[in-house]
DNA sequence: ATAATGTCTGTTGTCTGACAAGTAAAGGGC
DNA sequence: GCCCTTTACTTGTCAGACAACAGACATTAT
């Protein structure tokens, strides 16, 4: 008996092929070049038409391609894939570590209690359960720039686990590392909130200054909230961005 | 010969129709639920089986859908079509439209000169170009909820237009509406800052009190900026959220 | 009995070839 | 010169067929 266990076949299929034999043609074009017909580039790639075709409408759903009828195909703007803003679900230490900076982790502090209200309100439980909670302080170049709380129901994730998987910082990561619970997706709140005098010590800002807020539920697929996180950013030291396309264009 | 002039043809393709169609299908299940065989749906729907795939395809990857070879498709979590966040470009007015809300543009105030230096910097222009600059006041049964700024280069937006045009509020609907220019996405930075006099005053708040600041660029198909536009929120009137979905799932 | 193997059914995935519809530019008549 | 027609090219849609896959069931060998 031969070990498998993987969830990747060694024989991509014809679809992800063209995906990915797609993406890399389209990636050093620069905006505005025409593709060659569709006929000719699925003969091109080695598949049928209707194949190829399903790629492209992706690919144009993704904002990479514009398809003009009767006209051609189209590399769209390059802008949405040079910069990742917050349009991708990732954590703010792999924000940071592809800025090229390097985040700290200060007054880690995890514990296990019962859930307040208002957290038991985010993770969207009527009871009171029982809640993994992680605060810290994330600096960069020793200065604070955010402070992180994560509420994690303890059915997900205990405190032993954190220590075993060498915890670095993030929640997110580390779920897609172990790759249980499956994610599905995330939904972040944003509020502009005046630092208060417990904000202010622990980010080294004065009283009374801008916060920016993110209340984040991160769903798994079975649509529990597995994770309930409330971050408060310095502004200066962390800029988010959203991009977003023209419906359907 | 007929007036024509418009963008949006009577009849809509089969694949808008079937977008629609399906869209409106799927909204009542359950997730989980499994669709019809795809020759079934096809025929359902008056269309062939490639063009329903399509569709379908686009479905699956905005999350809407989930598809297993051999299996069938099923409806995903629909949490991300409840809600219409940010991730969707649509206009402020748009959006307050959909939460049932009336909003009136308040303390219009247009204006065509010369553009600063900084907002130069916004239109990613070298030179102080000639621009269009729009300011207004949002207010929400009388309150006010937010200041908007739009400055547009000449090239793309007049006075006289505006007024021809019977401007509501937003400059993203006018350019959708009139489908010149082509516009491809924007991107927006998100801050947060403190009220100083002048917020305060014109958005009846608090010096000092925290508001949020979106800095938004609006790109053209060809990569120009067509509208940098800056907006400030008043906390608790207006809430943003992202949706965003674990990369490839 | 039980475990492995084969078979059958229903589904999505892919292929082929054809025609329809839209766009833009070349050509022709005035 | 100007306007209309024609023409070539591209994407959109269609129809029908077969392949690949997953799961349930029956069959067989041990």
């Amino acid at each position: 008996m031969i070990e498998e266990g993987f969830s990747h076949p060694k024989v991509r299929s014809p679809r992800v092929q063209v995906e990915e034999a797609l993406a890399a043609m389209i990636r050093p074009l620069p905006p505005g070049t025409q593709l060659p017909p569709e006929p000719t580039l699925a003969k091109q790639l080695g598949v049928s038409r209707a194949t190829l075709r399903e790629v492209m409408r992706t690919f144009a759903e993704r904002g990479i391609l514009t398809r003009r009828h009767g006209v051609g195909t189209f590399v769209a703007s390059r802008i949405p894939v040079l910069e990742s803003g917050i349009e991708i679900l990732e954590s703010i230490d792999s924000l940071a570590r592809q800025m090229g900076l390097e985040t700290h982790v200060a007054a880690l502090e995890v514990l296990e209690r019962k859930a307040t209200p208002k957290e038991a309100e985010g993770l969207e439980s009527k009871e009171l359960i029982d809640v993994l909670v992680i605060n810290r302080v994330i600096t960069v170049e020793g200065k604070p720039v955010a402070d992180l709380r994560d509420i994690v129901p303890l059915d997900y994730l205990r405190k032993e686990e954190l220590e075993r998987e060498d915890f670095h910082g993030s929640v997110l990561d580390l779920f897609l590392e172990r790759g249980n619970p499956m994610l599905s997706i995330s939904r972040t709140d944003i509020i502009a909130v005046s630092a208060d005098a417990k904000f202010a010590r622990r980010l080294h800002v004065s009283r009374g200054s801008a916060l920016l807020k993110l209340a984040a539920k991160l769903y798994s697929y079975d649509e529990k909230v597995v994770d309930y996180s409330i971050s408060y950013f310095v502004p200066g030291q962390f800029r988010f961005h959203v991009m977003r396309r023209v419906t359907h264009a």
